[in-house]
DNA sequence: AAATAGTCCAACCGCATGACT
DNA sequence: GAGTCATGCGGTTGGACTATT
């Protein structure tokens, strides 16, 4: 702590009474409390919030700066890979925002509860079923995230297409990897695929509680995959292990907006009709 | 154009945990 | 060990914005 921030911590009492501010943040605030930080560093953000002369809880400092301030933290636009990475880690760790946060360089945790929330939850409702219930669960491992990676790949494709003018291999493909070990307090996630066929598809998979999943048939995909997350840099392994092409998914969306959705209206009927015949 | 409904996200709240005394 | 405080996490809310009627 230096000397300023020590010493501001004597008048902490002083000011008890003082009345705090609560809802939006102005740009004065804003900048009050990144000019602190950049010059006291971040941290004891009760005392910093008085020190700064921010009329804040320390809590509300600490909120701000570390879901919209940081210089690291992005947002908007949450890409094809961050979708299909949040839904895998979701459905390893289920509601541990701030555990799935780590994972995903630059989001938060706030950000991707927000996304779980007003996308994946919304189209749950939609389904007419619970989040947390297996159908669910079933639906979003083995159609959700197959389908994005179809996305991926095909955004891929187009996008090698379009510097390279090569044309798209084939829409069969096979992603091989293994989930690692997990520190998940001795949980080992062993291995998850995904294995669409063509009509009267079996998707038979087993997660490491041996779960067998449940059966969809006439699929119009053809495709096979399995993922493998790697916890140290999952985000970077998903790109080398979903898809070998370097790709600019963002630029991508930007043209094809619908891209930026978990579901376009094909899929979203195609989903109502999985889902129905399997309840 | 106005009213209403739906969506999205920043911010708040309560609780749990850990550090310190 | 008990009490206090700071921090972090997950759930919830309020309001701005957009779409629909």
């Amino acid at each position: 702590m230096d000397v300023k921030a020590r010493d501001c911590v004597h008048h902490i009492n002083e000011d008890d009474h003082m009345e705090l501010r609560r809802g939006p943040w102005t740009v004065e605030e804003d900048f009050k409390l990144i000019e602190y930080i950049a010059t006291h560093g971040e941290g004891r953000w009760n005392s910093l919030a008085r020190c700064a002369g921010l009329k804040r809880t320390g809590k509300s400092c600490r909120l701000r700066w570390l879901n919209y301030l940081r210089p690291d933290v992005r947002r908007g636009n949450i890409t094809l890979e961050e979708q299909l990475l949040i839904l895998e880690l979701h459905s390893r760790w289920g509601n541990r925002w701030s555990k799935i946060a780590q994972h995903l360089p630059g989001r938060t945790d706030n950000e991707i509860k927000n996304y779980w929330r007003t996308r994946v939850q919304k189209h749950a409702k939609q389904l007419k079923c619970d989040v947390n219930s297996k159908q669910f669960k079933d639906t979003m491992r083995y159609l959700w995230m197959p389908r994005l990676v179809e996305r991926i790949q095909a955004a891929a494709a187009a996008s090698a297409s379009t510097t390279a003018n090569v044309p798209a291999t084939s829409t069969t493909t096979t992603f091989t990897s293994v989930f690692g070990d997990d520190q998940l307090g001795g949980a080992q996630v062993t291995s998850s695929s995904y294995s669409l066929e063509n009509s009267s598809t079996t998707v038979a998979s087993s997660d490491s509680f041996g779960t067998q999943v449940s059966q969809f048939s006439d699929f119009s995909d053809h495709y096979t995959t399995t993922t493998n997350t790697s916890i140290n840099n999952p985000t970077q392994e998903l790109s080398g292990i979903y898809y070998n092409h370097v790709m600019d998914v963002q630029s991508l969306e930007q043209n094809n907006p619908w891209l930026d959705n978990l579901f376009n209206a094909e899929d979203f009927y195609f989903l109502q009709q999985q889902f129905n015949f399997n309840m």
